[in-house]
DNA sequence: CTGGATCCTAAACGATACTG
DNA sequence: CAGTATCGTTTAGGATCCAG
């Protein structure tokens, strides 16, 4: 667990306030905890589910990012004591209101989809300007 | 120059559209890049100003991040040819929409501080329960 | 089926020094 | 002041093995 802990706590603070969001802001920027809690969008998954729809994630950093937001009470954990065990994961109401959050980064992206390819294209030839096409 | 360049282009896909979103995720998941455009919301500012405000980002993290946020056309750089040479960063339009989403996500974080905080006490607490100090 | 622990490599990052 | 390049260190992350 190389997980950043709160350690010292200060009272009811701005600075705390402000340290917090800092950390916030770490978990948020996390592709795999984006990817995660829009998946989630479409209801509660278990791990293999998570595993096989997001793309490329590894089965450790698809553990870690569950933990790291469930410890942020975004998601619950729900294990079932069958035979072979099976655990399920289902947004929470403020992971809810997380996945509207990263709904609006999505549809920011698709909205400006052209335009990002464009800038590229700009900004790559403006600063490779002896680059032959491949 | 180790950051990540497009590569192989394929044609108007459905998959290209998926990649590069996945592409989009990667820039957004990236807190240096939210941090900047947060900052850039108050108008344009000079590199150092950047630097200044944004607590912990180093010389050359900060350029790096500019640099791939005005390949993707979220802000624009605008050198002024002074003595000592002047830059100053704005927002373009589509990176005051994307500052928007991004406000949305700051404003979750503030909605739900006390959610998260209890939740990693809860978390920890059930987590490490004698535990003393690593 | 989950998930924890371990090893080990590739990549990110900070510090530093050097141009315009 | 702003930016690039190089270097050395740290760390993240993938592969693998083991346990409940």
């Amino acid at each position: 667990m190389s997980d950043q802990v709160g350690g010292p706590r200060p009272s009811g603070d701005v600075t705390y306030a402000q340290a917090v969001a800092r950390q916030m802001f770490d978990r948020i920027a996390d592709k795999w905890a984006l990817l995660v809690v829009y998946r989630l969008g479409e209801g509660r998954l278990r791990f293999s589910e998570l595993h096989s729809r997001i793309e490329g994630i590894s089965h450790k950093m698809l553990t870690q990012t569950l933990r790291g937001l469930e410890r942020d009470g975004v998601l619950t954990r729900h294990v079932f004591p069958t035979s072979p065990p099976s655990v399920e994961y289902a947004l929470t109401e403020p992971g809810r209101e997380l996945l509207e959050a990263v709904s609006v980064i999505c549809r920011w992206t698709e909205r400006h989809l052209p335009h990002i390819e464009s800038a590229r294209l700009g900004f790559d030839a403006a600063h490779q300007p002896g680059l032959t096409s491949p």
